[in-house]
DNA sequence: AGTGCGAAAGCGGCTGATTT
DNA sequence: AAATCAGCCGCTTTCGCACT
């Protein structure tokens, strides 16, 4: 029984901002912009409409960076921008989750079982500009783990795809083709499982090292303590997964509930 | 024990944002 | 508009594990 931690959402690397963290503790999760515009995900930068304001996601940006499989970046803005299809996932509505970053993620990622619990983190900045931070926003509870490797056979595959309908990668595979040369995990939930509404949990601190120059972003001593994490690298500009030993529901009462949260929910307590 | 490979971490330099 | 600043990109080195 175990908990992964799993760095999701729009960062300046291809949406070109970060989703903002208000004064009230609401905040905003928007996806990554989608590589392709083939999908069937419906969703679109300019239709994902913020939580805490009336805008949508293309109102946080002006230019975005989807990076097409295989290709250099490309830039896309104005129009464009406002109909690109976002990657929805984590999808926090269908609680579904698809992931085939190397770097520890699939790994760790598939080795989960049912009542595990992935927990997924985001780049939050305030609007009066006070430093970023990665912030806990939500879980699932898992209820199936699949992996689609590309050596399967088509069938095989499809089979797998038509198990999770709802998931981004499903969305965006083409008879049965993922477009990756790698294996894809993908992942539904259960309840309980969703996206916090407000007062997300900050999981690093911004520091210089000793024996360094600069500040990055580190796992917070106080979280690595008391979530027992286990595995994953300590710098967090990267977005590392986190293995924590601690099960899914000593997490789950950890964190506190999904909805009508308050500061102290975000505060970190032992127990 | 040696080798190879992938992951993690650090840093130079660029870019976009902010300030005056 | 220019100058300053912070953030970030992605290259490079280091680390560490697994396989032989």
């Amino acid at each position: 029984m175990t908990v992964v931690l799993a760095g999701v959402g729009a960062d300046s690397t291809n949406f070109g901002a970060l989703a903002p963290l208000y004064d009230d503790g609401r905040f905003e999760y928007v996806p990554i912009p989608e590589k392709t515009r083939e999908t069937d995900e419906s969703e679109t930068l300019g239709s994902w409409s913020l939580r805490a304001s009336d805008g949508t996601a293309a109102d946080l940006t002006t230019r975005i960076k989807p990076r097409p499989i295989g290709d250099a970046d490309r830039t896309v803005t104005g129009d464009a921008l406002e109909s690109w299809p976002v990657h929805r996932d984590p999808n926090f509505e269908a609680l579904t989750y698809g992931e085939h970053r190397t770097s520890g993620y699939v790994a760790r990622l598939r080795s989960l079982e049912a009542g595990d619990v992935v927990g997924f983190y985001a780049g939050l900045r305030r609007p009066d500009g006070d430093r970023a931070h990665r912030y806990l926003i939500g879980y699932v509870t898992v209820d199936r783990v699949d992996v689609v490797r590309p050596e399967l056979p088509w069938n095989e595959r499809e089979a797998i795809l038509e198990a999770h309908p709802d998931n981004a990668h499903t969305k965006r595979a083409r008879g049965g083709e993922l477009y990756l040369e790698k294996p894809v995990v993908l992942i539904d939930g259960r309840e309980p499982g969703g996206l916090f509404d407000r007062h997300p949990i900050r999981l690093s601190d911004y520091y210089v090292k000793p024996g360094n120059e600069r500040a990055q972003y580190y796992l917070r001593e106080a979280i690595a303590t008391d979530w027992d994490v286990r595995a994953g690298g300590e710098n967090m500009m990267y977005k590392p997964a986190y293995r924590c030993g601690l099960s899914g529901e000593a997490f789950r009462r950890r964190v506190g509930p999904l909805t009508e949260r308050t500061t102290d929910h975000a505060a970190i307590t032992a127990g």
